[in-house]
DNA sequence: CCGCCCGGCGTTACAGTATAGCAGCACGCA
DNA sequence: TGCGTGCTGCTATACTGTAACGCCGGGCGG
């Protein structure tokens, strides 16, 4: 019955050391890359910084603003080509309930992801649940239904949000 | 353990009734805003009529030009208000991951869909499978996470896509 | 009956999201 | 050197969704 603990903590509190956060994903992806024989080019490795830079879901047009480095503003295809290209070897998700991109903190591994998405402050924590996984394999084994992609993102509000200040 | 059957088959034979499937739909759908007091007028008749003609899921442009009479075309905002109070009403459900609509087999009462969607033929199964939302409730519970909003969209082939036909 | 309010619908205009298709360039390799 | 391939850049366009304003018709108090 999965009672399991997640590998790591789900959402941060306010010790996160953010810069190396960033730092050891990009060192993940590097090293990915290079077991791959994929490219991790400069353009990319910015972008996938850039969608590092919170935990929060990024819209491809914001990081399209980003990239913007004072002389010609970048166009949407260098974003989306950078993202499909992370998005391939797993180096972010794509929640399509915000057409926004998050980055993975365990890429590589042949994982099923939820999303726990926070309405509030926007962050975003990735879960590997097995029970859940297992449940919707049941279901859709049940149906005769041969699954090839999960999608289950779930939205309300993350402990620090939710807890204690006043209601509402 | 939710050892349950559905209380409706998932996914259509070649038997399936629609004619009589849509109408169905359309007289839950009078009956729910009659005791509702809420007002599904021609237009909202029309869209969720139009929305009920397959049991894929409908894109709101594909709706619009669908709406088009002949004489002047309709305009998006006409088409999303529609969409909008059939959704308030649960009388369609949104599809994030395919930005169309689907409707559903059991407006009015409360419950947390899981959609099968078929790539292959584009049918969209909704479930109700208590297994699930509890592997999810108890999954966001531990990590004291307030739900408000589960989406939980399954890609893959139907039975009929999946089964007989030579491999591949 | 008159005037008012309000919800539904129509229109214009625009914002936001995403892709097609072609050109230049750098690199590795024959 | 010449070629192919993969990355990036560009223009252009398609697709998805919303803001804001105004008209109209029906209900309701006066
Ligand atoms: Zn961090
Ligand atoms: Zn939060
Ligand atoms: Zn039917
Ligand atoms: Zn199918």
């Amino acid at each position: 019955m999965d009672t399991l603990p997640d590998d790591r903590p789900a959402f941060h509190d306010g010790g996160h050391e953010h810069q190396s956060c960033v730092e050891d994903a990009l060192a993940r992806a590097e090293d990915l890359c290079r077991r791959r024989g994929a490219r991790l080019t400069p353009l990319r490795r910015r972008v996938l910084e850039l969608v590092w830079g919170s935990h929060r879901a990024v819209k491809a047009y914001d990081l399209l603003a980003a990239l913007d480095d004072g002389a010609g503003a970048a166009k949407p295809p260098t974003v989306y080509r950078a993202l499909e290209f992370l998005k391939e070897h797993g180096l972010v998700h794509r929640i399509d309930s915000l057409n926004a991109f998050v980055g993975c903190p365990q890429p590589g591994e042949g994982h099923s992801a939820q999303f726990l998405i926070c309405g509030e402050c926007g962050e975003v924590s990735e879960m590997n649940a097995a029970s859940i996984d297992r449940a919707v394999a049941e279901r859709a084994a049940a149906s005769g239904f041969a699954l090839s992609r999960i999608i289950i993102e779930l939205h309300g509000r993350c402990p620090r949000c939710a807890t204690p200040s006043r209601g509402i």
